[in-house]
DNA sequence: GTTCACCCACTTGGCAACAAGATAGAGTAA
DNA sequence: TTACTCTATCTTGTTGCCAAGTGGGTGAAC
């Protein structure tokens, strides 16, 4: 297990150092297990490692070759502007999608978050990012239909949440104090935002309250690809 | 590789869910195999994952079983106070350990973030935190000894580098703005924090600033373990 | 000369058999 | 009864072989 990750960091290593290039090919399997002296076994569990995080890929009967690089967005994360506003200001290509709008089952932690009572209606509403055609985050805000009435109506045609807003009357809001972690994507995470299952997302959990009323707009989760953003704080 | 995730997804869940407590033992990778209907390769390799996300841990002979839960710190990462502070404050034991100080080799990122001349001598000063006697963050910075001349002398003795600066006769500093990433622990991270290849760490990189002159103190990076910390921002 | 079929060498992918460690229980001798 | 040993069987760990995919070269057929 050593071996390999000792494999594992020098071809890391290798790559980001130039040493191979996007698309160039890697020493085969038995080259490297010579080169190296370990069993083939240790070779092709480094390469499966570095398949999944996204630094190669491997065709059979071919040989394994290096993928090409990320795209690196800057993205502030304290700022008072909207991401599509943040995106626009960098030129980058930014489009968002609809993924749905659905009824949640009741999950007591959502409930909790946006102060709402278990008979409520709550709704999750679901936008992928993507820059430069490549998918970046998935936004999920979560609102109750108690202040958001016709949710179940627009839902699917929202991508801007604070649009969506606007038009309900709401004008100034407050950010609530937002948690990061970091996971690595399920299923659907990773087939929606089309990366390998080694890639960590960093989760910002998050809230939204009028300032008017002090009422919960909504609760959110977005989940952006940790390998195509700097984060500045 | 697909089935691989899919068990992976359910025994992660399994674990978080309860349905397997801290130190159970779980099934064997044959009856996994025949329960799944999968070629207990598949199992094996799953269970590795599991390893190396540090959920499970096996032992030859006996079996594999589940890891206790890490302790999950919350951290207010935009405060102005020291993380030793931070971490009395929440009635945490805490310490800090001096792991080295010792001159670098020319590094042009560092040196451009100090705005250090190629001809100055830049020291690394690397600290480990501990907190309920788990290794959780190291905690490196750069210095020129432009800047504190007697830092080869006193370097091994910094636990806290506020104080270093005090005691220079520094008083008022600024925070430059932190830059966050999501990067896997090379082999001495690992091995200084005592984690699996697969814990991801959050890279927070910073600066800080003499009000009074602009000096350029230090240039800092801060490596958190991600499954220790709830991180505030 | 051109084309096509075949074969061989080399690649990654997968699996089955074997190795090694642990444990419980039967068997045996004191 | 007690203590020890051996063995059968279960566990995880390792290895080597073969399958499958690819491409280039060779040579026969036209």
């Amino acid at each position: 297990m050593c071996e390999k990750m000792i494999l594992v960091d020098v071809l890391i290593s290798d790559i980001q150092g130039g040493k191979y290039k996007p698309n160039d090919k890697l020493p085969s399997e038995n080259q490297l297990a010579e080169q190296f002296q370990v069993p083939r076994m240790i070779v092709r569990k480094a390469y499966e490692r570095l398949q999944e995080l996204g630094f190669i890929y491997s065709r059979q009967g071919k040989g394994s070759y290096v993928q090409n690089q990320k795209l690196q967005i800057p993205l502030i994360l304290s700022g008072d502007i909207s991401f599509s506003e943040k995106m626009r200001e960098l030129e980058f290509d930014f489009e968002t999608v609809n993924l749905c709008c659905e009824k949640i089952d009741y999950d007591s932690k959502v409930y909790h978050k946006l102060q709402a009572k278990p008979e409520e209606h709550i709704y999750k509403i679901s936008r992928l990012r993507i820059v430069n055609d490549v998918p970046v985050a998935i936004h999920t805000s979560y609102v109750s239909q108690e202040v958001f009435g016709n949710v179940d109506e627009v839902g699917e045609e929202i991508t801007s949440i604070f649009h969506f807003y606007k038009s309900q009357g709401y004008r100034d809001f407050m950010g609530l104090r937002s948690h990061l972690s970091v996971v690595f994507p399920n299923q659907e995470e990773r087939s929606i935002l089309k990366c390998t299952s080694l890639v960590p997302l960093i989760l910002l959990e998050s809230g939204c309250v009028d300032q008017a009323t002090g009422t919960v707009l909504e609760y959110t989760k977005i989940h952006y690809r940790s390998d195509c953003f700097t984060y500045v704080i």
